[in-house]
DNA sequence: TAGCTTCCTAAGCGCTTGCTTAGTCGCTGT
DNA sequence: ACAGCGACTAAGCAAGCGCTTAGGAAGCTA
């Protein structure tokens, strides 16, 4: 369930794509400057100097993990945000699956969310722009809400904010072992934005 | 404003409260397995060596900063939490000062919330008591408002995890720059949960 | 002045780090 | 058969790391 591999379908080749997931499995657990070249190469099975063939530096693993993990999430969000329904139907779905993804894909988010002073500042500015789409899809469907009167939100920006932390922070404290199910968690987050935005 | 030495009135000599607030600013900024002891002690303004004349170890100065920013947020909550009036009075209180502590002290409570990892296993235990009974004061106050009838929550232990990450993740993402201002920001924050739980 | 204590530094030790170099293995096409 | 190529390894280098050692400067007591 839920390999890490299968969220890059398309790297080649497969010694690469090894590689990718050891270094999610290591970030996540003990933090990129706390991971050595060789854990990653070890765990996926190689010898230190096998890294160096796929990626030209360990920073360049952790950027193509970060990208490619900004981009799911965006995706996830701003297909929520235009999916069918009003505001609030949309707004329940975005933060369901948001927080689902949160759960279920926690390494992977931990890594996304706390690792970004990790990044090169090219890099960094890359997956910014990414950050900056996803809060500005949340803010949008906010102030749509309110304009239509689904919702009663005092204050959009501030309101966006605590959306996606109640969101993003799922990745800090779930492990496989918490409850409920990542499924469940997201229906219950995404009654409790209901509330706290006043959905009628 | 908000001096961090201020944080530990009784630590001695003045030289140990430099390292501390020096390491702090480093750690907040790039995270303890980035910061080396040299980083510290230069920015303290002293030689490399003078750390180990306070200290036995960088990863003893860690636990110093995260068991006192522990220590700190647990008075704080527990202190809320036994305060006058009923169950919503007193968690608006409780969620707003905490969101505040978070959003004022930011550089100690990311290392608070987000080095949990870097600390030895021994240290980690005695932190982690710390925010079990953190946690555990959140959620008995919860319980007691939905037992009274003034909250509609669905399911206490979620809704509690729910409200800490709402104001932990404050950390993450405020800097001096930041809008509202951290007073400001509480009370919103405070209304937010208070909508979240359906406080009637 | 002498002796002790507290606080700090100059120098550097042993080790680990990210990364490189030179070369080997095995598969593919002709 | 054999050249060409992509994937991989053994060995190791230069730099930076946490921490130690030996000692000095300043202040206090007598």
């Amino acid at each position: 369930m839920t390999d890490p591999q299968d969220l890059w379908p398309d790297v080649r080749p497969d010694a690469a794509k090894r590689l990718m997931a050891a270094a999610v499995d290591a970030f996540a657990d003990r933090g990129f400057h706390a991971t050595t070249t060789r854990d990653i190469a070890t765990a996926a099975g190689m010898s230190p100097a096998a890294l160096y063939v796929h990626f030209p530096s360990k920073a360049a693993v952790l950027f193509a993990i970060s990208r490619t993990g900004h981009e799911r999430a965006l995706a996830m969000v701003e297909t929520a945000a235009a999916g069918p329904g009003d505001a609030a139907a949309r707004m329940r779905v975005l933060v369901a699956r948001f927080t689902t993804w949160h759960a279920t894909r926690h390494r992977v988010a931990r890594i996304v969310q706390y690792e970004l002073h990790a990044l090169r500042p090219a890099d960094f500015d890359v997956v910014a722009d990414l950050r900056r789409r996803t809060e500005r899809a949340v803010r949008d469907l906010i102030a749509e809400g309110a304009a239509a009167g689904v919702f009663t939100a005092p204050d959009t920006p501030t309101a966006a904010r605590a959306i996606l932390s109640l969101c993003v922070d799922v990745a800090r404290w779930y492990t496989p072992e918490s409850k409920p199910d990542p499924g469940t968690l997201g229906e219950r987050y995404a009654e409790l934005v209901m509330a706290m935005l006043g959905a009628r």
